[in-house]
DNA sequence: AGTTTATTTAGAATAATTCTTGATAAGCTT
DNA sequence: AAGCTTATCAAGAATTATTCTAAATAAACT
């Protein structure tokens, strides 16, 4: 029994309705670089999905991971996310949702939107502007090192950090 | 008379000041290239800060004056901003704001934060990570460019936007 | 089966930024 | 002032993420 089946009937739209909805196909290629940003909920780069598929689909270039993933952002399904001048990453939340970036163990987490609130809830933009995207982002530690840093730092344990700092 | 003579006396820290924290020196170049940004209340990239500096300093590098908008940023007397994978642009505000990326004209608004308000009251943090930085950044049409939006489009007279649109 | 169009791929090209290296200049020390 | 040390500058090379090009392949359509 396959569930989500949308041959002829409207329940929500999978991802291959988006991508048929723009006269694209859902290849092999595509579904793989789509899949590997879904196996886990964490934030890759394009080389990072290149070599995560590359082991299930050997011959995918880089190029086409490139490609893959910007067909899939412009599609609405996945979504780029950039941080200073660091890779783009990529993301599965289509959720309303913001960055923070561990500058402790590089990962990046996200963080959602509390509920009934929006960005002009603190921001204050002119009441003519349209806006059509917003994007936040928060450098620092996250729970888990930012909790062993406030342990360990007193005897001045110090972890080397996985970010470049000069 | 001049003031803000921070010899002895310990007014509001002056840029001097800052880079003189660091150990560095507040030489020509430096102050040319923060004298750049602090002429107009844009968001210049390295580029046009380097055209803009040609002008008054014809032998100034291109390296110095990436290497300047480093060092100012560094020590805090500049912000860097960055939208996407464009170019880095460089701001002068020092308040806690955000930037609005018009996609009509190309030009970067300040958005600032309303009074009394922080990230933290429409974002989910977890309460346990340590925050060092946030950057917000909106993208879509600044005042001018949505009322001329507005009244232009209804006879279809659509204005080629500044930004590339594949 | 033949035609059109989309897709993939490898490699070349691009563009912003950083790095390297040898001047040049500034600040101290004697 | 002369010598020493360190910071800064400048020109060009190098790096790196990303995009482009062109040819091969595959899918969809007639
Ligand atoms: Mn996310
Ligand atoms: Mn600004
Ligand atoms: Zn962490
Ligand atoms: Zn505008």
């Amino acid at each position: 029994m396959k569930l989500r089946d949308n041959h002829s009937g409207d329940a929500s739209p999978t991802p291959d309705d988006h991508i048929h909805g723009r006269g694209l196909r859902m290849t092999d290629q595509r579904r793989a670089v789509y899949d590997a940003l879904m196996g886990q909920r964490d934030h890759p780069t394009a080389v990072e999905v290149f070599m995560r598929v590359k082991t299930k689909m050997p011959n995918i270039s880089l190029a086409t991971v490139y490609n893959c993933l910007e067909t899939l952002t412009d599609c609405g399904i996945i979504k780029a996310v950039n941080h200073d001048r660091e890779p783009s990453r990529y993301c599965p939340n289509l959720a309303e949702h913001a960055h923070l970036f561990c500058q402790g163990c590089g990962s990046v987490m996200d963080i959602p939107l509390r509920s009934n609130r929006r960005p002009q809830d603190i921001w204050d933009l002119p009441e003519d502007v349209s806006v059509v995207q917003h994007e936040v982002s928060f450098r620092g530690l996250c729970p888990k090192c930012a909790t062993a840093d406030a342990a360990d730092t007193p005897p001045d344990t110090q972890k080397a950090p996985r970010t470049r700092s000069k």
